[in-house]
DNA sequence: ACAATAGATTATAATTATTATAAATAAAAT
DNA sequence: ATTTTATTTATAATAATTATAATCTATTGT
């Protein structure tokens, strides 16, 4: 196994154990898939999918609860991008929220942006608003330049 | 009827009739609630139960339909808080996309702050990465200073 | 080692939000 | 007045997610 991915495993492992969760045979090969697919923003139904690869006798609940379990503790990003399923992204290194997303309307492609855009603003809002933020989400919706609307796989149902 | 809500109603009526579509009972019921609800981000359920006070034989289907109609034209605004149902909210007067999101991860209250703050970025994204944004979305989470979590309703479900 | 307990998982059923279908209505066009 | 078209209603279907009960696993105390 991949050096790196089996660090990143063994630090999700400390954080389970040390909320008193357990890593099982199920959540590692849940959190294998995620640590995998890193650059993908999976929904669970294609986490689902790809798990049963490693370990075919897994339930689907199972993987609802250990995202769920994992969003919990901050370790995956609960998102919604309003096609109506919910879709999951680990939360990498220390820069817990700090990625944006560009999502073409024309072909669908959604690219992450890996900087944190917002510290300016988020001073602003607690200034005027009195409002400590915690976390974030910016996305915007467009078109890339250089779109060639060919590649879309499923039409973009997503809405802001 | 409020002079300057039959003026709005008038405005989308005429929207809709550029479009081809007619403004039936059952859609100025809807489009009414949404006016008269304009702070809120209600939910189809929500939208539904307030048209029935007003128009008790309508169907939940055609609430539905018409909020979707409603945004294909973009005179309101579907939206996801990750809670697992969709919110509309109307478009205000040229504000195209010119309004974000306070979360209190608290209490659950939901302000709109009514300003776009993101030009200077949505140059940055189209130079950066060529990429023509036509929307946007900014929502942060929180926590009010003075959150008294006391009036909490509902538990506050929504995720980034 | 062995039984008891708690935690986790599986299979399945239930729930919830949303969308599709077919029949009925209403409005518009000929 | 009759045909066409759009819209709505009532209902069924779907899709994502969550809850339930039974089973399994691991751990702890004896």
């Amino acid at each position: 196994m991949d050096i790196t991915i089996s660090k990143q495993l063994d630090k999700i492992n400390r954080q389970l154990m040390n909320k008193g969760y357990k890593l099982t045979a199920q959540r590692e090969a849940t959190v294998l898939v995620l640590l995998e697919n890193e650059q993908d923003h999976l929904s669970a139904e294609d986490v689902f999918m790809l798990v049963r690869q490693k370990f075919p006798e897994i339930g689907l609940a199972t993987v609802y609860r250990t995202l769920e379990l994992l969003a919990e503790l901050n370790i995956v990003e609960k998102m919604n991008f309003g096609d109506g399923v919910a879709r999951f992204d680990l939360r990498s290194e220390e820069q817990a929220h700090m990625h944006h997303h560009l999502i073409c309307t024309v072909c669908g492609k959604l690219k992450e942006i890996k900087e944190d855009w917002l510290l300016e603003l988020e001073q602003r809002v607690e200034r005027e608003y009195g409002f400590k933020v915690t976390d974030h989400r910016l996305d915007f919706m467009g078109v890339y330049h250089a779109c060639n609307g060919e590649e879309c796989k499923r039409e973009c149902k997503a809405v802001s």
